[in-house]
DNA sequence: CCTTGACCTGGCGCGCGCTCCAGGTTGTTT
DNA sequence: AAACAACCTGGAGCGCGCGCCAGGTCAAGG
């Protein structure tokens, strides 16, 4: 076992690992988003892989609309211990549903978009055969 | 030509017709998102069809993440005249491929929860049959 | 030894998109 | 006539999700 290569991140590399910033990092530690981050002797962050594969989870319930209070609740029942599991499998499949929904009404908005550049369209091409 | 019937909609008629509030329609008039509402004696708002067609028009912008600065500049753009159709059929195309790239990020993130979610179905499982 | 730069903590600030409130008018119902 | 609901204007307030800044520490390079 050797690990004495950059087996972990610092707060910058991490940013740029899983697409957020320093700052956006630092708040989700703050809200308990993140837990059991290493430190330095410095007292500076050293992030693991897992955390990396934590954050990344983060980052798409965030994309998919979950409010930070509901990711932090999730994020509560993990350190809750392995008794919890049924009930963030059941929270995930429960977002899961709120995604496919919202994925439904972004198309019914598509498809209505669609129709006013349909109009636009007609409206150009009777000018250009005028 | 008959028109003593309720052709035109309250406030509150409205809010229910698209699915707002009153208040969020005061705000778009105001933001000059919607323009040239009807009054009656009163001073009482009285919308017309084509504001409701205009409001899901709307409505529509702003579901798929359309921020209020952009609405206003095309509503803007409207107001103009006809000329403006070439401008306002490129924003609304540019508009609509903002919004296949959410779907698509969205689906991205669909995938990613299905992964964590597989591995609780997997140690759901195991627990099962031991 | 001095500079430079990445990082630390704590906390304030902010842009967005509403949402709500006060204080007043209108108009319908009983 | 009195009550009640719906609407008006102008403006303040708010929840969210960060972003930013001051003032200080730490580590490495020249």
């Amino acid at each position: 076992m050797t690990n004495d290569e950059p087996i972990w991140l610092t707060p910058s590399a991490m940013a740029e690992r899983t697409g957020t910033t320093i700052d956006t990092l630092r708040y989700y530690e703050r809200e308990g988003l993140i837990v059991g981050v290493a430190r330095a002797g410095s007292g500076h962050r050293r992030y693991s892989e897992a955390d990396v594969g934590w954050v990344e989870v983060l980052r798409c319930l965030r994309l998919t609309g979950m409010p930070i209070a509901q990711m932090k609740a999730f994020t509560a029942l993990g350190e809750e211990g392995e008794h919890t599991e049924p009930e963030r499998y059941r929270q995930l499949l429960a977002h899961r549903e709120r995604v496919v929904a919202q994925v439904r009404e972004l198309v019914a908005a598509l498809v209505v978009l669609d129709r006013k550049t349909a109009v636009y369209e007609a409206a150009l091409n009777a000018k250009g055969l005028r």
